[in-house]
DNA sequence: GTCTATACTGAGATAGAC
DNA sequence: GTCTATCTCAGTATAGAC
């Protein structure tokens, strides 16, 4: 565990700066604080603070892919891990209070900086959809897997989103209970509509 | 309409930048590009860059609070009220698919600079969810007003991130429509659940 | 690999002429 | 009210010693 390289370490101190503080607003200063390192080293690692996004997002993707994988490991049933992917707003309340999703926030900073990672950033979201459209094609839900995928996204995301204004950990987990509710509903052979 | 002061059009030019690129990303060179004027003549208007962003978040309190006071006048039925509400997501579809919604993303990115501005922005937020709160409230929802505009609030939020992150109108008027079905399935007699 | 010193840039902000 | 000139500071990035 402790044969972590100094480009590790930077990476993993990054990433929750830019969660926490923002990308933009996170300087090599706030970094190397961090990481215990001096400013003029970042350079022997990354070529520039662009590259050290890049390698933040390429760990997020790992992390998700890992976590995605474990997921379908835990859960026999479909239901089981989709009910694994609500759960992660409830099991990081007290970091979405503060600072919201980790992926939804990224990407919208990106957005407005009309920054070049924006694609590598979006892959994030892809990773969660294609991984739940899976699971209710799984459930039978041929036609429609995707708009629930989406759908389902979409709610955790706005419950992140107004979790973090009104710093209402409540608020969250009433959601949560709504969209467990949801997703009984959906996993009735019932073939009622997306939403 | 073109007796407008200079601090008006610095306002509105600052309101569109800050939309579109984000708070922190607006630089006074930016603004001064939209409005014609020389960096130095901001501070006869304003004393900081703060100072602007206070007006901003004035100036869209008084837009919000106009913009339902018609819908008010307009909608005689408090579900009509509540399907303007819906609606702004499909009159505004081209913004959000680009810059995600101006409610959502400002208070968003003053979370992250723990700006001291986060409290009046979020009066934003508070605005639209005390106005729905009572519309829900006439619509004879007593008890649970608060969580049912709570809830659409944060439908519309999801709804504007995911739009924006895959670039992606359709999905806005397929989850529009969702909200629609979910109004009229709360707006009937049935005592049912929130969300 | 890591450091210090430093260059360069763009940001917010001020002073003072007109 | 608006301008130009300038200040200060923080940010990214580079050079070169160790």
């Amino acid at each position: 565990m402790s044969d972590k390289t100094t480009r590790d370490h930077i990476v993993e101190a990054a990433d929750q700066l830019f969660y926490r503080r923002g990308y933009e607003h996170t300087s090599f200063s706030d970094i190397a604080d961090a990481v215990q390192i001096s400013r003029g080293n970042f350079y022997y690692h990354f070529k520039s603070k662009d590259e050290i996004l890049d390698a933040v997002i390429e760990a997020r993707l790992a992390n998700t892919r890992k976590m995605l994988e474990q997921w379908e490991i835990e859960g026999k049933q479909p239901v089981d891990r989709i009910r694994s992917f609500i759960g992660i707003l409830i099991a990081n309340r007290a970091d979405i209070k503060r600072y919201g999703c980790p992926v939804g926030t990224l990407c919208t900073e990106l957005a407005k900086l009309n920054h070049p990672s924006q694609g590598e950033a979006n892959r994030l979201f892809t990773l969660f959809r294609t991984w739940l459209r899976r699971q209710f094609e799984l459930l039978g839900r041929k036609t429609n897997a995707d708009a629930l995928a989406l759908h389902l996204l979409a709610r955790s995301q706005g419950i992140a989103t107004l979790a973090s204004a009104f710093h209402d950990e409540k608020f969250i987990k009433q959601e949560v209970r709504h969209l467990y509710d949801w997703l009984r509903s959906r996993t009735k052979s019932a073939t009622r509509k997306t939403g």
